[in-house]
DNA sequence: TAAGTTTTGCTACAGCTGTAGCAACAAGCC
DNA sequence: GGCTTGTTGCTACAGCTGTAGCAAAACTTA
């Protein structure tokens, strides 16, 4: 239904609204502030802009507008994470994880064990041919 | 010094040079034939501006532009999850874990480990920035 | 109810993205 | 030494993004 993927921008303005659900532009720009120094104006702008993509609802009281989301973090989560897998791990979950393991500073004995566990990943799930293929040669 | 994001259709070309390195435009065209039908002026373009950004170096053998990876795959990665991380999961590692672990279709062995793994990550690591921003300069 | 404060609805605008056409030029073929 | 075919360097252009201004409408308060 929603698979809309979020810019940045956008991925700021969503986690403020997931924190107050729901927000108006005042709720956001509380709750983002520090992070960045948009103009109420610009805050408005996304929140309508999400809203009229179907990302939010609003609901009108009293002359101010509340927006609340009509996609869950999960959700959202879920799709970010999947374009990931997409452009750059070969859309395959084995791939993200090991690199995960190589690149994290996990204590060796997490690593060994996170090792492990996706090595056994990557053998039961044989059906999947994308996760042979990893290796790395420009460098 | 590369912390470029890299768009979608940017990832696409990237991952053809990457498995073809160097890679003219003919090369990168094969390689993605399937996925995508762009014709090869779109192709070019987006090496030229990729080589533009500084994130390809062009070689030119005979009239023929050969582009080669200033970036590595790894690299590029990185930069990927970071940017997600940022984005979707609070900046931090052990969100991202969990939500993979509740959220892939691991087995249920594999779930219940990794899950005290991760929760082992979180306690272990509670006011690391959980991401080690390591600088890799030796390709 | 007039003055001040908020919020809204438009409008703007530069830079990036995806997508590609076209004319000129290079290289190989005959 | 033309003709054919591939490659390059420009140019284009609509849609999205980030960022915001402004005036009018709505609400608040003295």
């Amino acid at each position: 239904m929603h698979n809309e993927q979020l810019s940045d921008a956008e991925w700021k303005i969503m986690n403020a609204v997931w924190n107050r659900n729901p927000a108006c532009v005042r709720d956001v720009l509380e709750e983002i502030e520090g992070e960045t120094s948009w103009a109420y104006t610009t805050v408005k702008t996304m929140l309508s802009r999400l809203a009229e993509k179907g990302i939010l609802e609003v609901e009108k009281r009293a002359n101010t507008s509340y927006y609340r989301p009509l996609l869950t973090r999960k959700q959202a989560r879920r799709a970010a994470v999947r374009s990931l897998l997409d452009r750059a791990f070969d859309g395959a979950f084995g791939p993200l994880m090991a690199f995960l393991v190589d690149d994290q500073k996990l204590s060796p004995l997490e690593r060994e064990r996170l090792q492990a566990l996706v090595r056994e990943e990557l053998a039961n799930d044989a059906k999947a041919p994308a996760l042979a293929v990893q290796q790395e040669r420009a460098e």
